[in-house]
DNA sequence: TATGAATGAGTCTTCATTCAT
DNA sequence: AATGAATGAAGACTCATTCAT
């Protein structure tokens, strides 16, 4: 006996199962990883339920214990790879010296987005397309903000802050998205965004906006 | 969430119809204009090929026989979208006197991309997700080559051209994605735009990016 | 590409395709007949959309195009069935001699019951759980009006016609919803009923309730 | 709606515990009265083995170690209720006076199914869909069984006592099923039942079935 | 006895696409 | 050229049920 789905919006769904033990961890990264595996190979048109729970070695059943529907499979992926943007930031910023900062956390960007980039264009373009936008303007913020424990940034506004950093991310994901090969070499590009930045951000700019 | 059924690989269909009299385009742009209502009112959730037909006034079988997909709808929607940036960008130089270009193609750019920006967003998310993104360099390339027609850039190399359009693209493309209200003015943003792109492109600044 | 589903609420489902032409009729006709045939069998846990359309002769797609969901479909055939029973009391009616009326109707009542009492007990738990019981009633009310337009009525209170009508379904879904033979034969039955009516509803009767 | 799965064919399964102590007892209880309140709340289509189990404060194990199935705990569910409409009745008559119990038993039954009748709705579809109306008969039989033991129903024959009692739950039930308000009230609705089975049963009405 | 995570068969439903008219 | 009814592949998702702990 099965009765009607009674099928809810799509708006509240809850987290079936908490990823709480590292078990349920476990299952939930070989879900992330499977759908990687499937978009990478076959793009976001081969992506199904079935297969991530097949790929995962888990049933669909399962995958649904730990997402709420498809695409918060994709979102989960997407975040995943912000966050692993942001730690790369972080690091870039630990292990640069004070004036080399600005090149670390380029060059961190540029090798960012230059590491599986079918993924990451395909995941953030469902991130995207589903609104979610400020959760990469977010993830800048913290990072700023992080920054900003590290390095005197007060001379710096938000605007600017808020200007300098799109406009890095703005080339950076140039890079992912257009597949015809660039014909630069990726120190020339990050050379450049250094430029960019700490010419836009120095004192001396500050002068004649006009 | 479903994803296409992939029904027999999208072989490289023909244009089936020509678009060359009149009649024909009033039909291809009265369904863009049907595709875009109902993204903008309901997302991309919300268009199917039906619905796309109903509202244009015309049947999904003469729909089909000026689009050989659905995708093409969008993607049509997206090129026609990038067509009217550039053609914004132009309208831009003409009318900007000599000194003046840098801030009436910002001011254009910032303009388009607070219009309609719900559509844009959906739009251009699956225009990415397809890989169509060199058709947005090719656009901008294009406005460069006609912009270098009229201003001389040969002082500018590729690469620094490369890197302060997408820069600026980057900055604007932020207005688009992120929904939480960005709390800076259009004009401010627009000025700081300005302002990156042109200390990033004055000579003065080509001395020591380090 | 396919997009989310959008999925709507159960609620204010628009009858797909207009039944209007005589094939569309002869499609919807085919789909509850096959229901039919499928719940005779099998019971509704036998009964799946995907079986209809193949035991119908058409596909799942033609399907939903008359029926909105696969309840509507049990619906309808309720409604159908309710229809029949209506037509054959009307019948008898039409056909009985003035004085014979109640035992006609009840003849056509009990025989009614008596005739595909399975696919009527499954399909009416459908009808009845979706909270449709009031169609039963509004038939049953167009029954006695239609009845009033032949018969004087006038001395018989909504009241008494509301428990004499129950009354006699009382009596006839028994029949139905008891599978243990009952050990009367159905003349027997209808003779009962016949006196249950007619002691009621007699003038004499009238006099003390206590 | 969904179907049951056709899962492997319901073979003849076994009451897994028998609720002999009372703590089995009180976790029947618990589990009937959670899937009641989910019923009374969000009909059939919200109830689910989860559900029941959660709400009753047990796991959906141990709710397998009492129920052999779902359809088992709405069918329990239902006896339940015929249970206590027995009694109901069983009650009216030990109180009521010899000339005085239809009367009792009329208003017990109308009584009982002005009570929770959404509920009764709902669970008596699955029971009677379930094809088990002969247990409604069964109770009814025992019930007369019982009467005979206090009163001499003797005079009336088995035909007559079982026209007489599906005639009057014939109208109760109709108070169950049809939404629309009834425009009478229960003491009238009492009355003319009592009439209708007092005519019925009296001695003159033997007389003229034709 | 109890638990509840895991299972996975099976269902409904959608919608891009075709093609006879 | 246009129509739109019909198609049917495909997929998301549910939930009754099991069983290792």
């Amino acid at each position: 006996m099965r009765s009607p789905p009674a099928r809810r919006r799509k708006a509240p769904k809850i987290q079936r199962r908490k990823p709480s033990q590292s078990r349920a961890h476990a299952t939930v990264d070989a879900a992330l990883e499977a759908a990687a595996r499937i978009v990478r190979r076959e793009g976001l048109a081969g992506l199904n339920t079935n297969r991530i729970a097949e790929r995962a070695g888990i049933s669909v059943g399962t995958l649904y214990g730990y997402f709420p529907d498809k695409t918060a499979i994709l979102v989960a992926l997407a975040r995943r790879i912000l966050r692993e943007d942001q730690a790369a930031m972080f690091a870039a910023v630990e292990s640069a010296s004070p004036g080399n900062t600005v090149r670390a956390v380029v060059r961190a960007l540029v090798a960012r987005h230059r590491t599986d980039s079918g993924l990451r264009r395909a995941v953030m373009s469902v991130h995207l397309g589903e609104g979610l936008g400020d959760e990469h303007s977010d993830g800048v913020e913290r990072f700023i903000a992080a920054l900003a424990e590290r390095r005197d940034l007060s001379r710096l506004g938000a605007l600017r802050l808020f200007v300098a950093t799109r406009a890095a991310l703005g080339v950076a994901r140039a890079l992912v998205e257009e597949k015809k090969p660039i014909p630069f070499s990726d120190t020339d590009i990050e050379d450049e965004i250094v430029r960019l930045v700490e010419t836009y951000l120095s004192p001396a700019a500050g002068l004649s906006p006009a």
